[in-house]
DNA sequence: GCATTAACCACAG
DNA sequence: CTGTGGTTAATGC
C-alpha cells in the first residue's frame, strides 16, 4: 500500500484577486511562534483562519490516554480548516515544532472569499480532499502495520516528503514519535536503537541518517 | 508449550 | 528527556 504521511502543501492565495489580497494582507494578524509554541489549542475557542507562512506544526489531539500526533504540517498551508470553519470550537491543538510564522485571517472575510470566488474555493476543496485521503492511507498503514513498520514509515516520509534528504534532523522527540504512531516512548527507543544497531540508520543527538534506505523500505511494507 | 511483540514500571544518566 | 532491564499479557505457531 501506498505510503502517506499528510504533510500539505497548498497555497491557494493566488487565486485570489488583487483587491481581495489587499484586503486579506491589511486585516490578518502575522505572528510569530518558537519551538514549542502552541498556535491554537483544543478545546478553546476558534477565532481565526490560521495560515502557516514558514516552519513546521504538528497537530495533535487529546486521546483517552495520552496525546495523539494526528498530522504535521509543512508551510506553505492552512493549519485548522476543519475545526475552524465548521465547527466554535477547536478539536485539536496545533503546535509549532520550529520556528514559525503564522497569519490569523479574519473567519468572515475567508467565509467571503470562499463564497465570492470560486477558484479559491474550490483550491481550498482540492487541499482538504489531499488530506483527507492521505490521511485514511496512513491510518489504513498504521493499524494493520506492527511497531517496525510504523517507525520505518513515517521516517521514510520526513525523509521524502519533508526533507528530501537521507539525512535530517528529527522534528520529533521521542515521546512525540510514540504519539505520533501510536506505541510507547520505551519502543520507539528501543525500535530506534535496533535500526542503529542493524545498520539501518545512524543517530547522533537529533541528526538521523538513513543509511540503507531499501531495508527501511522494506520494513515499512512487511509491517 | 514456546517464541514474539510490545506495554508498563523502575531507575540511571 | 532518553536508554535499558525486568516483568507481564496477548497472540501466533
Amino acid at each position: 500500500m501506498a505510503k502517506e504521511c499528510g504533510f500539505c502543501n497548498v497555497y491557494a492565495a493566488e487565486f485570489l484577486t488583487s483587491l481581495e489580497k489587499d484586503k486579506l494582507e491589511n486585516t490578518c494578524a502575522h505572528i510569530k511562534f518558537k519551538k514549542g509554541e502552541i498556535v491554537f489549542r483544543e478545546g478553546t475557542l476558534a477565532t481565526n483562519i490560521a495560515y502557516l507562512k514558514s516552519g513546521l506544526v504538528k497537530l495533535h489531539m487529546k486521546g483517552p490516554s495520552g496525546d495523539k500526533i494526528l498530522r504535521l504540517m509543512k508551510a506553505p498551508s492552512y493549519l485548522g480548516l476543519p475545526t475552524t470553519i465548521g465547527e466554535k470550537v477547536n478539536h485539536y491543538s496545533a503546535t509549532a515544532l520550529t520556528e514559525t510564522q503564522v497569519c490569523f485571517i479574519s473567519l468572515d472575510i475567508f467565509k467571503d472569499f470562499i463564497s465570492k470566488n470560486g477558484s479559491f474555493a474550490y483550491e481550498i476543496i482540492l487541499d482538504l480532499c489531499k488530506n483527507e485521503l492521505a490521511d485514511y492511507k496512513r491510518y489504513a498503514n498504521m493499524s494493520q502495520k506492527q511497531l517496525p513498520g510504523r517507525l520505518a514509515e513515517i521516517l521514510l516520509c520526513m525523509s521524502h516528503e519533508l526533507y528530501k534528504s537521507n539525512k535530517f534532523e528529527l522534528p520529533l522527540n521521542i515521546n512525540e514519535l510514540s504519539d505520533f504512531i501510536s506505541t510507547s516512548r520505551e519502543s520507539v527507543s528501543r525500535m530506534l536503537s535496533e535500526f542503529s544497531k542493524e545498520g539501518i540508520i545512524t543517530m547522533n543527538k537529533k541528526e538521523l541518517t538513513i543509511l540503507k534506505e531499501d531495508m527501511l523500505e522494506k520494513i515499512s511494507l512487511k509491517g
